[in-house]
DNA sequence: GGGATTGTTTAAAT
DNA sequence: GATTTAAACAATCC
């Protein structure tokens, strides 16, 4: 669940507990969490030294001295956090990272999608998924934004969640940026006329932004660095309020499936799907 | 116990 | 071959 605006908030957080000390000692209770060797992924990370914490697309990024990268990939339910001192592990934590002082960055995933690898600056290069990600959607100019998504013929909500094409956005954030630039995320592409893709990369950056502003959305599980939740949930429009009336022209909000995710629009203010 | 949930991968279709 | 779509996968909750 934890998409830009989330991982940004975590990163942001996790910065300054964790900046300039180093990992002491490890504890892995759940080895399959860790994409590759367990056993090197644990003698590659020992005594190294965190230099920055950072995000690219939906990806966790801790840059390690050595170099080395330590990447996370939250999918649903994973949470990386710095617990106030005394927290004992819960049942769905499956990795300690003990930076002394009592400080430790503990690595939660209830459904075990997530992962975490340990990769020097050569192999997180040629790695296909990080090369291929897209662009970054707040970096983008509005005629860069365009040039993406000009005659392509998918839709554009697949568009937007496809990594490749727009890095970081998931289900949540796609949703309300067409809801804002009043698009059908059933629309293709192509038929988007240039006021509307103006439109579309209008509120996505606005959109993200106050998501960050807002520390991140907290439906479900979301929690930031300390374990504090965020609020921008509070700022959904449609987001999984089918049925609810449009907060526009009150409207009954619909659902439909989009590239296998549901997606909740209001039939009045996003027409010409 | 079926269906929904997620981002990504892989296979299939166009 | 390039582009697009659909199914599969991980684990858990309701």
């Amino acid at each position: 669940m934890p998409e830009l605006p989330e991982v940004e908030t975590i990163a942001a957080g996790l910065a300054p507990l964790v900046s300039g000390r180093s990992i002491r000692d490890i504890f892995l209770m759940q080895a399959r969490v860790v994409r590759g060797d367990e056993l090197e992924f644990q003698r590659r990370l020992l005594g190294r030294k965190v230099l920055d914490v950072r995000r690219r697309a939906k990806l966790l990024i801790l840059d390690l001295d050595g170099p080395l990268h330590l990447v996370f990939h939250l999918k649903m339910t994973g949470k990386v956090w710095v617990p106030d001192k005394g927290v004992q592990p819960g049942k769905h934590t499956h990795l300690i990272l003990d930076l002394g002082d009592e400080v430790y960055v503990f690595f939660d995933d209830q459904r075990r999608f997530g992962y975490v690898t340990a990769l020097t600056p050569p192999e997180l290069e040629s790695w296909d998924f990080y090369r291929g990600l897209g662009p970054e959607p707040l970096h983008l100019s509005s005629q860069d934004f365009t040039d993406i998504f000009q005659g392509r013929k998918a839709r554009i909500k697949s568009l937007l969640l496809d990594q490749q094409v727009i890095a970081g956005i998931g289900n949540i954030y796609a949703d309300e940026a067409l809801y804002m630039a009043g698009i059908h995320p059933c629309t293709r592409a192509v038929d988007l006329s240039g006021d509307q893709l103006e439109a579309l990369h209008c509120s996505l950056q606005q959109v993200l932004q106050e998501a960050i502003q807002a520390g991140g959305s907290s439906f479900r599980d979301y929690r930031n660095a300390l374990g504090v939740a965020g609020l921008f949930q509070e700022n959904f429009k449609v987001y999984g309020k089918k049925g609810l009336p449009c907060p526009e022209c009150g409207a009954n909000l619909e659902s439909t499936k989009v590239a296998g995710r549901s997606s909740c629009f209001c039939p009045q203010c996003q027409t010409d799907g």
